[in-house]
DNA sequence: GTCTATACTTCGATAGAC
DNA sequence: GTCTATCGAAGTATAGAC
C-alpha cells in the first residue's frame, strides 16, 4: 500500500515527464523514455498510442492540476490582495512538487502549442484564467488599481516560472565562472514578488508594506 | 545597394533565426534551413561546419546585439529609474526588431544551456548582468528601496518575453475560441511594466504615478 | 563557390512469440 | 500484459563533379 503499484501507465508517465522536460517534445526519446521507466518500447507503445499522444496526456494532467489549484485560491472569501499572495506561493509550490513544469510551460509557449489538442488547450487556458480572475475581481471592488488583468497575470507568473526554470542554467553559469546568481533563495524570490505584485496592484500607495505577512 | 547582398552566410543565419525559433534546436531540420535560405545543403555545411555550430554563432549574434542595447542604457548618464523604463522599453523594440529573441531565449533557458559554449554562454550572461547593474546603481544611492538585483531583472524582463513569446499561442487560443487574450496592446503591456517596475522598486511610495513620461 | 547523389545513423513504431 | 527483433522513414553530414 505504501507504493501503490509499479504498474506500467503511471511511471511511464513520470519518465516522460522528465524526459520532455529536459528535452523538449522534438528532442525527447521514446527509447530513453522507456528505459527510465524500466519497460520496454512495445510496452509504453501498449498503453500510449504514440509519442504525441503521451506527450498529450501529461500536459493536459499537469495543465488540469495547476489551474484546478488556482481555482482553488481564486474561490476562497478571502480579499484579492491575498488571494494574489496566496496565487504566487501556490504556483510555486506547485512547482516545487512538479519540477518539470516551468521548463514543459516555457517550451510549449515558444513551441505556439504546436503539439496540443483543444482539449489540452483548453486545461492550458484554465491557468490564466483564473488568475486574471482573481485580479479582475479587486479592480472592480476597488481595492486594485486599473490594471489589465491579463497584463497582471503575465507580471506575476512569468517571473517564477522564469526563474525556476532557469535554475540549470544559472548552476551552468556560475559552475563556469561567467556569472554567479545563486545569491536568491526561491523562498526570497516567492516573497519579493509577493511584495512587489501588491505594490503594482493596490489602489492606494500606502498601507502597501503590510497586508498578508 | 537597397539588398546589399543574396550572398549566402546572411541569407543562412537568417533562415536558421525563423526555423530555429519555430522549432528549437531539436527540432530544427537543416533541409528546411536550407530551403528557407535557397541554398543547397552542401552550401550550408560549406559555410558553418554543422548545425550546432549554426546555432551557436546565431546565439552568440542576438545576445551580444541585446547586451549591448542594454549596456548602452545602463551607461547614460541619467536616474536609476528613468534607466529601468528604457530597459523596459529597450528588450521591447529590440524583440520586435528581432522576432525570434524570445522564442529561442524561452527554449534556452528551459534546456539549460545545452547547446551553448562557453563564449555564447557569456553573450547571453550579459543580459541580466547589465540590467542588475541598472538596479543596482538605484539600490545603491537610494532611489530604490532594497531590492536584489537579479529579484528585479527578472520581474522586469521576463513578462515581456513571456508575453510576445506567447503570442502564437494566445492566437491560437483565440481561434480555438478557448480564451480570448487579444485585448491587451504590446505597447499598454510595455507601458504597465514600466508603471508597475516603478512602484515595485521606487523608495518612497508617493511621486511614484510621474516620473518618465 | 555551387550542386547532386548518397552514405550512415537514429528514431518512431510494429510484428509476432510467449 | 510483456518482450525481442526489426522495418521503414527521416535526418545529419559528406563525397566528388563542375
Amino acid at each position: 500500500m505504501a507504493r501503490p503499484a509499479r504498474v506500467s501507465p503511471d511511471v511511464i508517465l513520470a519518465a516522460a515527464a522528465r524526459e520532455f522536460a529536459e528535452r523538449g517534445f522534438a528532442g525527447a526519446r521514446v527509447d530513453r523514455i522507456a528505459r527510465r521507466a524500466r519497460v520496454n518500447k512495445a510496452m509504453l507503445y501498449y498503453h500510449f498510442t504514440s509519442k504525441q499522444a503521451l506527450y498529450r496526456t501529461l500536459l493536459r494532467r499537469m495543465f488540469t492540476l495547476a489551474a484546478e489549484r488556482l481555482q482553488a485560491i481564486a474561490s476562497l472569501d478571502r480579499p484579492p490582495a491575498e488571494k494574489v499572495d496566496l496565487a504566487i506561493a501556490g504556483v510555486a509550490a506547485f512547482i516545487q512538487e512538479h519540477t518539470i513544469f516551468p521548463a514543459i510551460m516555457l517550451r510549449e509557449v515558444a513551441e505556439g502549442g504546436a503539439h496540443l489538442d483543444r482539449e489540452t488547450l483548453k486545461a492550458l487556458a484554465a491557468v490564466p484564467a483564473a488568475v486574471a480572475g482573481i485580479v479582475q475581481e479587486g479592480v472592480v471592488s476597488g481595492a486594485f488599481r486599473a490594471v489589465d488583468p491579463v497584463f497582471a497575470y503575465f507580471s506575476m507568473l512569468a517571473p517564477i516560472l522564469f526563474y525556476l526554470a532557469g535554475a540549470p542554467i544559472r548552476k551552468e553559469l556560475s559552475h563556469l565562472h561567467v556569472l554567479d546568481m545563486r545569491a536568491l533563495s526561491t523562498a526570497a524570490f516567492v516573497q519579493q514578488l509577493q511584495e512587489s505584485a501588491r505594490r503594482s496592484l493596490v489602489r492606494d500607495g500606502a498601507a502597501v508594506a503590510k497586508a498578508t505577512r
